[in-house]
DNA sequence: ATAATTAAAGTCAGGAAAGGTCAAAGTCAA
DNA sequence: TTGACTTTGACCTTTCCTGACTTTAATTAT
């Protein structure tokens, strides 16, 4: 027997499948519902199946007219970013490995000076202050792998 | 279906665009009776949408031969960035507002597509997950703040 | 002139329609 | 029988939209 959130990843890929641009919105109750599970069962689907490491984004919006939206990040360009998404930052990363690979990254031309200075203020000491140190490189490969997915696009 | 308050901005901001000087004059009863709506509604539009942070500025006058009158002010980049550090992100800010903010940002050239998504992405619920929901908009204040230092200085 | 009437626009609380969170309970294989 | 994965439900937050009530300004009647 086939787990329900198993099915439900296969329906949501099908329907990336078959999108032309890679890209879905779906309704989190009418999905729901379809499927007879509670809301918060595509939550889980959705951050377990659909997260960075598998190359997917996911928008949402609240309220009426609300809406979750989730794009497939086509990945073939450049295999070493693969790596460095999947293996180099992992579940967690200094302040200093994480710069050492945006100078790497600059140095390469993937990226311009200013995006690199957005992305080190965003992953800096500062920005990150309020989180307890255990905790901050953790944060750290999150957000970064998040920012990763935009530069790996197209 | 895509939202009512969708349609009357996108109809206001073709008006404005149509403008020679960037300033329309509306009456709100009529423009209600137009797309059939309450009279308020006008008001929920004109406020989440054409408010100061936007860029825009709004006028009006009660009474007979009443109006609103809305102004679309041209914003110079590092006095709307100081406003916006000052005043609108304060000590915490919702994904929302401040991806609200990013696309006026956008709009007025501040800053381009790729940089757009990725401090959106490095604001998003996804990278900061791990952090408890009562804390995530204080957090995202922060990184966002620092990440608005670097557009300040360039 | 003053008062009454009419014609605007503004405010705000609240209902409805979405999606989000988190911890507890359930399941299942090793 | 324990630990990882799944499923659920109670409660929360955001966004949209409306209607009753208020305020202000112009017009008309006295």
């Amino acid at each position: 027997m086939a787990k329900l959130s198993d099915i439900i990843e296969g329906f949501i890929k099908e329907m990336i499948e078959d999108a032309e641009d890679n890209m879905i919105e779906i309704q989190r109750n009418l999905l729901a519902h379809q499927f007879d599970c509670a809301p918060s069962q595509i939550n889980y689907v959705l951050t377990t199946r659909f997260n960075n490491d598998r190359g997917y984004i996911i928008e949402s919006r609240r309220g009426g007219g609300g809406y979750v939206k989730i794009y497939k990040i086509p990945i073939s360009k450049n295999n070493h970013i693969e790596n460095i998404l999947n293996k180099s930052i992992g579940e967690s990363i200094t302040k200093s490995k994480a710069y050492d690979l945006l100078d790497t990254f600059y140095e390469n031309g993937m990226i311009n000076e200013r995006e690199q200075n957005i992305i080190k203020r965003a992953l800096s000491d500062r920005a990150l202050a309020k989180i307890y140190y255990d905790d901050r490189n953790k944060l750290r490969a999150d957000i970064f792998k998040e920012i990763l997915l935009v530069l790996l696009n197209e």
